[in-house]
DNA sequence: TATTTTGAATTACATTTGTAATACATTAAA
DNA sequence: TTTAATGTATTACAAATGTAATTCAAAATA
């Protein structure tokens, strides 16, 4: 069972992106990672962090005299955390809806389809 | 091409899915439609239907004494721009990797799964 | 050692969001 | 007509969020 997620907001999912590619890292490596891609000041990440660490999301390690900062939830539990509130919200709580829409337009290759297609008829065989 | 769609809120978005299965509606039609769905007072509804006013998203008609409102967008743009930003933060932009997720997972019945089957058989065919 | 740099802790401040309440003006009811 | 109900407009107020700056202590450097 997947325990109850904190809430993550926008500019925090940001930094648990980079903090789930590596850990730990330090508040200095995320800081770097996110260069180039959000235009934030430094102690604006430092913030984020420190909030996260509150949220009970990251956990800081303060054995050293420079923190490192880790994950508590997987990225995985925490991506259905979210696209389940997501879908309720926005597509009235069925997936397929959402599904159905995504497959319609036209944000998927040839190879994407035809991977979700395998991937599809697999999926009945795993029923237990 | 799909203008620009304001941001919508969690609380906002349960108004516009109402607005959205039957409009114009006046305020207590909202009002009531929520009832018992959400808990929430009628000023507070009140307050959300003005604020979407304000933003752009929905429009107030005001000729008659008790005004009345309809969407200014699509359900369907919005469920997209909602998505597509969803997406980008959460699933760093890949749509299939969500969508993988999803039918990995047991939220999906046979005949879900079935008919996204159908979809996707029926896509590559409308290729231009 | 004196000084600069660096990291952590604390504080700041505007905007958005959730969740209304109050004040007013009409209209409907007594 | 006086009064109550109803709808709109304005105001409220705390928590969450975005976006930092300031303060302070320790470490690195001059």
């Amino acid at each position: 069972m997947t325990e109850k997620v904190p809430s993550i907001s926008e500019a925090e999912w940001e930094v648990m992106n980079v903090l789930w590619q590596k850990w730990p890292q330090t508040a200095n490596d995320v800081i770097t990672s996110l260069q180039g891609q959000k235009d934030w000041k430094a102690k604006t990440v430092r913030t984020l962090l420190d909030r996260l660490v509150q949220k009970g999301v990251v956990h800081v390690d303060k054995e050293h005299r420079v923190y490192t900062f880790y994950p508590l939830y997987s990225q995985d539990d925490c991506q259905r955390a979210e696209a389940e509130s997501f879908i309720k919200r926005i597509y009235g709580g069925t997936v397929k809806s959402m599904l159905v829409q995504f497959i319609e337009e036209d944000s998927l290759s040839e190879e994407d389809i035809e991977e979700l297609k395998s991937i599809l008829d697999e999926k009945p065989k795993k029923k237990k």
